[in-house]
Formats: structure tokens, C-alpha cells, sequence
RNA sequence: GUGGGUGUAGCUCAGUUGGUUAGAGCGCCAGUUUGUGGUAUUGGAGGUCGAGGGUUCGAGCCCCUCCUCCCACCCCA
């Protein structure tokens, strides 16, 4: 047998699951504070639920099997069409719904640097509601969830797909030849304007007199929204599309503004977004910091998606976290919380005799609120101390023949390296004002 | 999916044109006379050298196949 964990899957070892829980508990928070409660579904749908959702490519990378039943399932391949799922078999679920879904998925596809076959998504969206409002709404939990991390300096670039139809009508192209044009369009900048030409002058039936247009859109190096968004407008202006778009972002540009997060927002009509459902605004983050990082968090507003099982018009707009990337990320930039176990007190089991003393004090401690740990045997106080060293543990409380006998604990700061003999009421209030604020 | 690399102890790596029982540092465990951590010191455990096959008197080293992980492209989260 070979003892190996499955290509692709990866196992999280505690002190990394735990600094990674910590982040998604502030997450939660986050989105909670905004209203939004959390939904749980399958792992496992019916296949017919999901296939043709993905297009061929995404059919090819669904794990799929007949199970114990025989039914032909498959694992969720993201967390937007369950969602879809749920709101067509539920009826009775009221509009606007709003849920945030914190889920692994799985794709069955080549594992690379950072991408595995199961990963975790984690996703937010409001459903039933297409306007300035909601779609500005999801620009502000993403920035306060920048902010809850303490990440300053980062660039919400949206972007409308009204504004990219019309760029793409500019050069002749509608239809399947867009997505290729879009495609090539969202690496403008990382391939640059040579290249770029280079590369769309492939697409069959591109019309090249109206690329420096685009390009001119495109490339607007104005800082202010509404400026980018007038000379958006002083180029599109003829196309219907592009001024619904405009002045749709006009109206969230002043939302956001009021909310706060306006200089954290850019206009940047080269944002395309790989999928091709979406509909109206379309937006990614990325961090000043750590630009090779990518987006961390992106997403927009697709109306014809979630409706597709129920038939009816449910508009929909949502926020994706990059949680892995965004994980790496705060480990460059020091904001996790670097801790590599929960305990902030070890009591030393100093003798069998005395381990009930051990857990009646370690009982009275963890009911004032702190994390403690009692050593899970008689050993050497010396080989206990260095075990809370080595686990970072802070305090450590000693129970001898004594102390038992006082009704006091010996209370050690591993750090400051004092100890003194202290009532446990003496212990809990030094540790509770010395120590970290929730 | 395509192309290129890689694999020796838990980790980072040595290992001489193929030649006896495969090494180091760190880590781990246990001591240094029994109620107190980081330093020091002594000792110890731990490797069918990624797996299988082949060449050879002899393979960690050469050849083949497979697997793993890494890098680029593709695609994306």
C-alpha cells in the first residue's frame, strides 16, 4: 500500500489550519455584520444538475461516478449553480436572498503551483435584485473585508460588460469571437499593447480599424472614476449599451463614494473576467503589495445564471474570495495572527496523584476565557516547561504537593521568565489583563 | 493536456570514473543524581537511497517504465 495522500488534494496540518480559521472566522464575521446568513449544501449533486453548466471544458473536469445506489452524481464543481439548485427547489424562498457559502469544490484538473483539486471557495452573493444598490453592496463587504485583515493599500478595479460588448462591437466582433477578443484583452496588461495586437489580429473577422479606439479606452491613464467614465462615454457615447453601463456605474461610483471606499476603487475598462456569464459589473482586487499575488477577490453581476432551473428572472450579483491566495498573501504581509497552537496556559500535571488538582484549576481557567491546556501526564517539570516553550504557550501553572495543600498555583511568565505563587482568582485576572484583547 | 526539470533520515542537503555495514547539520527521544524552559554536554532512535524492472562479479550512482513534486505554456480560483 502505498501511503500517500491523492494527487492533487493536499492535507492542512493544525498550525497552518489554524492561523487558516482564524482568517475565515473574520470572514464570517464580515459578512454576517452585513446581513448575510450562511448556507451548507452537498458535496454531492445529481450529475444532471451539473453538466452543460460548464461548458465542454468544465464537463471534462468534473469528478463523476455512480454510487451505492447507482445514481450518476458528481462533486459540486463550484458553489454558484447548487446555490441555483436550492433557490429553484425551494420555493418558498423569499426574494431578495442573500447567503455566503464557505465550501470546498472540486475540479479534476492538472494540479500547479497553488491550485489543487480540492479547494476552497468561498463565495457571497444577493439574489433578486439587479441594481445600483446591490451591486454596490458587494464592492463594500469586499472592502470590509480588506479592511477587517488590516490590508491598506490594495485596487478594486471594476469594470461593466456593457462597456466591454461595446468595445468588442467596435472592432466587428459579436457572438462566440468576443470571448477571444475579451480574453486577450484581460492580459493587456500583463502582455502589453505589441503583443496585444499581435495576438487579436488572429481572431477571424476582427475589424483593426477600430482598435486604437479600444485601446484608447482601455488605456485612459486618468485617475479620477468620474473622468474615466467621461472619456469612456466621450468614445462609446453613440452605443446604447456602454451609456447603460455608464450610467450604472455612475450611480454605484457615488454610492462607494458615500461608503467610504472610493479611493480604494478604479475604473478599468480592461477588466474582462475569464467566465462569460456575466452581465452587467464585473470587478477584481488585487494588492498594491503583492501584484504577482493576482486577483484576490473578484466577481459581478450575472442575471441569467441562478434563474436557470426555476425559469424564473432572478438577477444575481456576488463577491468570490481567492481564500488561498488571500492566505498567502496575509503570510507576506505578517497579518496573520502566527500562532501555532490555541493554548494560552499549560497547567503541569506534576504527579498522578495530583492530576484531579490539575483539572479543577485548568476547569476554572478555561471557564474565565482562557485557552489551556493540562500536560497529559506525569513528567518532569523541566520536560513540561519545554514543551510550552516549544509550543509557545505563554503561561504555564504549577501544582505541587504544596500548592495543592494552599490552594495556589505557581504562575509562570515563559516570556518575562517570573514566576510567583498566586490564587487561581490572582491567576485568571493577571492573565485576562495581560494578554491580547479579543 | 504539452514541454523541461526533480526525487538520499521528519527538514535542508553531502555521497569521489559504479566497489565493503549510506553520512552531516537541524529536528526528535533520553540522560547530565530526581520541583522549573531557551544555552551547554553525552548518548540514542530514525533511510529496502520515490516504485518496479534491466545491465554488471557488484548499482544511491548507468539504462527503461511508472509515480511524485517543481518550473513554463494552456486554463483558471
Amino acid at each position: 500500500m502505498k501511503v500517500q495522500c491523492l494527487k492533487g488534494f493536499r492535507d492542512y496540518l493544525p498550525g497552518e489550519m489554524l492561523q487558516k480559521e482564524r482568517m475565515l472566522s473574520s470572514v464570517r464575521e464580515v459578512f454576517e455584520q452585513h446581513g448575510y446568513p450562511p448556507l451548507m449544501t452537498p458535496a454531492l449533486e445529481y450529475a444532471e444538475v451539473l453538466t452543460g453548466k460548464y461548458g465542454d471544458e468544465g464537463e471534462m473536469l468534473l469528478y463523476r461516478f455512480r454510487d451505492n445506489g447507482d445514481r450518476d452524481v458528481a462533486l459540486r464543481y463550484d458553489l454558484t449553480v447548487p446555490l441555483a439548485r436550492v433557490l429553484a427547489e425551494h420555493g418558498d424562498i423569499g426574494m431578495p436572498f442573500r447567503r455566503y457559502q464557505i465550501a470546498p469544490v472540486w475540479r479534476a484538473e492538472k494540479p500547479a503551483r497553488g491550485r489543487f483539486r480540492e479547494f476552497m471557495q468561498c463565495d457571497v452573493d444577493l439574489i433578486g435584485v439587479d441594481s445600483a444598490a446591490a451591486d454596490a453592496e458587494m464592492l463594500v463587504i469586499g472592502a470590509a473585508v480588506m479592511q477587517r485583515f488590516g490590508i491598506e493599500s490594495y485596487r478594486l478595479r471594476i469594470n461593466h460588460r456593457g462597456i466591454l460588448t461595446a468595445l468588442c462591437r467596435l472592432v466587428g466582433l459579436e457572438g462566440a469571437t468576443e470571448a477571444d477578443f475579451l480574453r486577450i484583452l484581460d492580459k493587456l496588461d500583463k502582455i502589453g499593447e505589441e503583443k496585444f495586437r499581435a495576438e487579436v489580429a488572429k481572431i477571424p473577422g476582427l475589424d483593426e480599424s477600430g482598435l486604437d479606439k479600444v485601446l484608447e479606452v482601455v488605456l485612459c491613464d486618468q485617475k479620477d472614476p468620474a473622468g474615466v467614465l467621461d472619456h469612456i462615454r466621450s468614445i462609446l457615447g453613440d452605443d446604447d449599451l456602454a451609456n447603460e453601463a455608464l450610467d450604472r456605474m455612475h450611480s454605484i461610483l457615488e454610492i462607494v463614494d458615500a461608503a467610504g471606499i472610493a479611493s480604494s476603487c478604479q475604473i478599468d475598462p480592461s477588466i474582462a473576467r475569464g467566465l462569460s456569464y456575466y452581465t452587467g459589473l464585473v470587478y477584481e482586487t488585487f494588492l498594491d503589495e503583492l501584484p504577482q499575488v493576482g486577483s484576490v477577490m473578484s466577481g459581478g453581476r450575472y442575471d441569467d445564471l441562478v434563474g436557470m432551473f426555476s425559469g424564473k428572472d432572478l438577477p444575481a450579483i456576488g463577491i468570490s474570495l481567492g481564500i488561498d491566495r488571500l492566505f498567502y498573501a496575509l503570510g507576506e504581509l505578517e497579518l496573520l495572527s502566527g500562532e501555532k497552537q490555541p493554548a494560552q496556559m499549560l497547567v503541569v500535571l506534576f504527579s498522578d496523584d495530583l492530576a484531579p488538582a490539575s483539572f479543577a484549576a485548568a476547569s476554572r481557567f478555561r471557564s474565565a476565557g482562557i485557552e489551556t491546556l493540562v500536560y497529559p501526564k506525569a513528567a518532569k517539570v523541566k520536560k513540561q516547561l519545554q514543551f510550552a516553550q516549544k509550543s509557545d504557550i505563554p503561561y504555564v501553572a504549577v501544582i505541587g504537593v504544596e500548592e495543592s495543600r494552599a490552594g495556589t498555583v505557581q504562575f509562570r511568565d515563559m516570556e518575562a521568565g517570573l514566576q510567583e505563587e498566586l490564587s487561581i482568582e490572582a491567576v485568571i485576572e493577571k492573565v485576562l489583563a495581560g494578554h491580547r484583547s479579543p
